[in-house]
DNA sequence: CATGAAAGCCATGGTAA
DNA sequence: TTACCATGGCTTTCATG
């Protein structure tokens, strides 16, 4: 199992702190979360060394760079080997349109999230790649009309 | 309509090595790119302006933090009236657990990510939150079984 | 034992040529 | 593009509650 470090109320502060705003320096943070930048720091390392904490990324504006598109897909595996999942999990994670993938209970069994373009964009991809791969037997995609919310912060 | 700036192969190579590392240093990302580290600094202060790089930030291990559990939920509303619909996605933003929202062409109106601690966790926020909001005439909760790939990066 | 204050070093960003 | 300089943040030390 997972080791759920307790966090206190200092800790989830400067969490929340850095999903918002990842390049704050130490010692804006320290005022931020009313404690001292050597106290900030020694509590940063702390939650990176336990994992809780882990990369620090630039978000890109998907429409500003012609990925504007969002379709939902949920897939029917052909077989649910473990050899035939991880196959697909090695292809899924080699796509780099597919940004999101979810092993789903229920009728499905994935959820992925795919940016394209445009409906064109899609439909080859679904075509040409995702029906390509020799174990999907079926896929139903749903296109997003709008991306209303959209944010990387966990809420603590 | 959005201006797409024209992107060359030293922008893409930044914004990739960006999307991935942000915290990477000028220099170490000029040689990475191939470019100089005062060119990189250039790009990087155009590609903010165009709105194309926007926020840096670090990233939360869900499960580490009792967010372990994903449920994606479909949403289907009372009314489609504008005013009803900006509420929603007001209520939307307002909910922390409410990562990521769609709106969604089809048979359902919105589709949405949320992250829980455990199943009674999510009970609670589909009956007791969700549920009571005015706008929502129904849901469709599928619950993830593992999240197989998770990443902020769009292509480029 | 963790915190807060203080100081030095170093790397970085920013600017010049 | 290259080189430089100065700024300021990171990191350690030490005293304190």
């Amino acid at each position: 199992m997972k080791q759920e470090r307790q966090l206190d109320e200092v800790d989830r502060r400067i969490l929340s702190a850095l999903q918002v705003d990842g390049s704050i320096s130490h010692q804006d943070l320290a005022e931020r979360v009313g404690a001292s930048s050597a106290s900030c720091w020694r509590r940063i390392k702390a939650l990176e060394a336990a994992g809780i904490l882990t990369g620090t990324v630039r978000l890109v504006d998907p429409a500003q760079v012609g990925r504007g598109v969002n379709v939902l897909c949920n897939i029917r595996m052909r077989s649910h080997a473990l050899d035939a999942r991880s196959a697909f999990e090695r292809f899924v994670d080699d796509r780099p349109e597919i940004v999101e993938c979810f092993s789903m209970s229920g009728e499905w069994d994935y959820l992925m999230r795919v940016v394209v373009a445009d409906v064109a964009d899609y439909n080859r991809f679904l075509m040409q790649i995702l029906l390509g791969h020799a174990s999907v037997a079926g896929a139903a995609s749903h296109f997003a009309l709008s991306m209303t919310k959209y944010t990387t912060a966990i809420p603590l």
